[in-house]
DNA sequence: TCAAATTTTACAAAGGCTTGACATTTCTTC
DNA sequence: GAAGAAATGTCAAGCCTTTGTAAAATTTGA
């Protein structure tokens, strides 16, 4: 699943050293003051956010801040022109989880990247709208848990990780209940029905498609 | 609550500059090769570790392969004698949570301790009115004992330490009781029950989760 | 030995899962 | 296009598993 980073940055010329690191293996969005970053954070979290001290319209702490108040958990890295310990220090205590003085190698950055996203995803994976949330069990719609059993959390959490790829009854019964499939009673037809019932409850379309003869499948929008 | 960091270094000029710039904010505890950090570690956990690569005895890597067998989380940073990028890139995939290449400033070192100790303490609650003292083996909910004896404080160290994961039944078996479930007897839920009765008595919610067919979870709040 | 801690037993209470009957849809065949 | 067959959707009842709780039995430590 492609992660999507922001980037707040508003000189052209490390915007485009970024795009030629990032490409191929991340999704980024860049934008070059707060206001717009903001405005879209709030529309879209990204996975992470690499964030330049230095801005046209607005203190780079006031972005952090605004970003915590939004999201505890999204790493954010610190950039800033020079190396400045004070500032440094300043955005640990405001929430940051890195930070990087330029110049720095665009090798260093990617690792760092790597490693903050590393941490994040541990436990939490997200599609399409759905977290899915190992630590708890969950799964959440836009916020929203969906308040499924053990089994649906199990079943779905496998549909939307092979999300575009037909599973096979036999397989989903494999899966989740850890049985080959006996073919003949209605149990996994249930766990779905229960499935799409509780995700149009929480607002979310219907995209596990019935492939008859055959199995289930997510399909991402 | 101070927090204790483990340094593995062998250098012993690095060690006292480490000293230097770490005593009044963290606990230090110095080793010079792996044998002795590993005995110590096996006794007590640190909050952070900082590892140097080349070591007299031992592999640095193998140090970090021993740490994460013991513990997942403990955030680990290493330290190298060369800005050496594939061992960087080795040492990440091994499970590293930071990497400085030496020669560093002192300051940026300090800043990535504290990074790396908030990052983890966003999982490691020790706070939210609970106050775990392990050297008296007690639990105070805003300064209330709680009373607990050693199996629940045991028990509920492990999920205030976890908080916000569920800890599977045989995981809280093993880690408590040192032994594989054996998944007949009450005793897990009698023990969460006692607990959770005297977290009640004491002022505090009810913040310890069933996950059914899974195990227990604390919620911060 | 006594008291506290721990484990076990037994039963109650929830909650989730499965099942079977029947309805509906889709596919096949003529 | 119609009829039959096969697969899937739906419902509600009952069963089974898991968890909660109380009390008794056992172990441990002073």
């Amino acid at each position: 699943m492609e992660q999507l980073i922001y980037v707040v940055e508003d000189d052209d010329g490390v915007c485009e050293v970024y795009e030629g690191a990032f490409e191929d293996i991340y999704k980024t969005e860049f934008f070059e003051n707060g206001t717009d970053f903001l405005e879209a954070f709030a529309k879209k979290r990204p996975d992470l956010v690499i964030l330049d001290i230095m801005l046209p319209d607005m203190d780079g702490y006031t972005i952090l801040s605004n970003i915590r108040q939004l999201d505890e958990r999204i790493p954010v890295i610190i950039v800033s022109a020079k190396s400045d310990e004070i500032s440094f220090v300043k955005g640990l205590n405001k929430g940051a989880d890195d930070y990087m003085a330029k110049p720095f190698s665009i090798m260093e950055l990617l690792a760092r990247v790597k490693t903050n996203l590393r941490r994040a995803n541990l436990y939490i994976t997200k599609a399409d709208g759905f977290f899915v949330d190992n630590n708890t069990y969950k799964i959440l719609y836009n916020d929203v848990d969906l308040g499924l059993t053990l089994k649906e959390f199990m079943l779905f959490k496998l549909l939307i990780s092979k999300a575009g790829i037909t599973i096979e009854r036999e397989e989903l019964f494999r899966e989740v209940w850890g049985e080959s499939y006996v073919g003949e009673t209605r149990t996994i037809d249930m766990h779905i029905a229960s499935l799409r019932e509780k995700i149009k409850s929480a607002g979310g379309e219907d995209n596990i498609v019935t492939v008859r003869g055959i199995g289930y499948r997510y399909d991402a929008k």
